[in-house]
DNA sequence: ACGGACGGGACGTCCCGTTTGT
DNA sequence: ACAAACGGGACGTCCCGTCCGT
């Protein structure tokens, strides 16, 4: 009984996200995802007839962003920006990560290959954004602004949160982040 | 001299672009574009280290835009901005130009491995305004956002200009596209 | 088992000295001697990390020579290198492979490439020699003329073990050449 | 004036030789050699129709042993051999360059990549040793044996003279290890 | 005498996807 | 589910030798 346990195409589904995100798609081999998910090159072609039909299947950051502001309650685009950022605040930064997030950081920062691979991700979460927001209704211009708005307190927001030392959450420090960003926007014309 | 005139690189540009157009990039060879331009392999490497680089030559784009910055005369940050957009236009955007760069953002937008390369790029130069901004004495916060409304408004300002049939300058577009961005950043709260 | 045996690097091994015989070194490619082995270029640089490595595959030749000096019971110097080049010829010159060596030695002799990286293992057998030799309390310089003559035996029994076509056995060759050779040497000053 | 110096092949030759001695035939590129005569590839092309043809032309140490070894005036082979390391030492090691090589021979020490170079060198000298011998009407074992004894004589002879610091000449530090080389070999039957 | 673009072609690497056998 | 051999084919590197222009 269950000597190969029946998860095999979920454990590569996970497992190839992980890389995709990491290093980007064609910087992940297809043993890499088999390796990973604790299988083998055959047994993926086995289940997914190409290695880009791995993709459809799973559930990662710009996901919570996206479904946080399809769901959003909130009137203006900044409000809606400050909760998807809650939102992904408590599911990837919780305050138990922070110690593990601040190691991380200086070894990306340290790493001009991982801070490549750093702001991809970030390109990628900010159109998410912009989507979700013109799905909303908001105006185009304005939603591009805005997720950029909030890409950038994203950015900076981990910054802070990793660096502080006081028990702030990081939905919080993205909140005011988000306030200060806005209102430096409106200060480029004077 | 004028026997082999560096209108290779041109040709093999334009060849590049051509077949990208026609059946991607991933299913066109190096050597197809060699061929397509009447030369070979070799000299396709010797001029562009990647097959990706026929796309992405020639970025002396962050220099000019840090020159522009600091040599401009006016006074508010998004107005520097906008000067630095123009020379940017200027420089790499003629009118002659616009059709070649409407197939070129066809092509990258069709190709996820060739958006990436764009995106990269982009950081840099958000990143090289910022600093540049930083040096003329403008907050931290401040330059970090205008750098971003600027690198936002030049990537719209290429597709509109790309797009555009009447002949309205790059630097013009750019202008206009930057206090709309500046209006819909100060919009978000309402 | 047995459908895809390890035949093919000793098809590759034959088809490549075949053609190294019949044009040459160099102007043999290495498609060229997968083809004729029935199979193609990727194959062959699975098993050879090299075009080279064809003719030099396997080389624990050394490990048997050390193994060898380190179990020898006799006394003298040159009797200890001769059990070992017995050894060294039963294990990897059976005279079943005798005309493959020939044309081995050909193909080597007419190639300044070949011949180099032929002289190379010469030198790390040499070494390997003396090593083992100074292990066994040989004094320093005995043991590296011991070696030296030993690896000039082995050089000598090797072409003419190959050309010999009655059924000497490479051992036995070796041994009757090792005593010429230091009969030689002894030979120099007269 | 002289604005090219009228000896460019020359300088060519030169130049090839000391690469081809450095690291060998095909790790040496045509440029390399046009670069360390100050000239450039198209010179050289023009010169040599050929990277082959600039080897007929030079003068290096097998060529010093091996007119040493013609030239001897001496009866027993080992005295031959001892006057050709003679020959080599006044010319290539004279006391005041010990200094020099002896970093030379603590940077080969250090680097495999080098040390392998070096025993290259010592294979084709030790032959060039024994086609000299074998001219002279030397047996052929006796030939080969005296140029293997010879050559492990010089590379003792280097380290030995290059540590040394008493003004000891290469040459009779030279004589001295073949004699003690020779003793061993005939020791090496008891 | 020099500079340098160009063609040609081998080499070696890498990865996808297939196939056979367990 | 695994293991391993194989085919196929693009990519990028390297270097030789030719050819034009100064």
């Amino acid at each position: 009984m269950a000597r190969w346990q029946p998860d095999a195409p979920q454990r590569l589904v996970s497992a190839a996200l992980e890389l995709f995100a990491e290093r980007g798609y064609d910087r992940t081999t297809v043993i890499d995802i088999a390796e990973r998910a604790g299988l083998t090159k055959s047994t993926f072609f086995r289940y997914f007839k190409d290695k880009r039909e791995v993709l459809f299947g799973g559930d990662t950051m710009s996901v919570v962003l996206v479904k946080a502001i399809a769901a959003a309650a909130t009137s203006t685009p900044l409000e809606v920006v400050a909760e998807a950022l809650d939102a992904v605040g408590k599911e990837f930064f919780p305050s138990a990560s922070r110690e593990f997030s601040t190691t991380r950081r200086a070894v990306i920062a340290a790493n001009p290959e991982l801070k490549e691979r750093e702001a991809l991700k970030g390109i990628g979460l900010t159109a998410a954004m912009a989507d979700a927001l013109k799905q909303r209704g908001v105006p185009d211009l304005t939603s591009r602004v805005a997720a950029e708005l909030g890409a950038l307190a994203m950015t900076i927001t981990y910054e802070r949160w990793s660096n502080s030392t006081d028990g702030d959450e990081f939905g919080d420090i993205a909140r005011r982040t988000l306030q200060q960003l806005q209102a430096a926007a409106a200060s480029t014309k004077s």
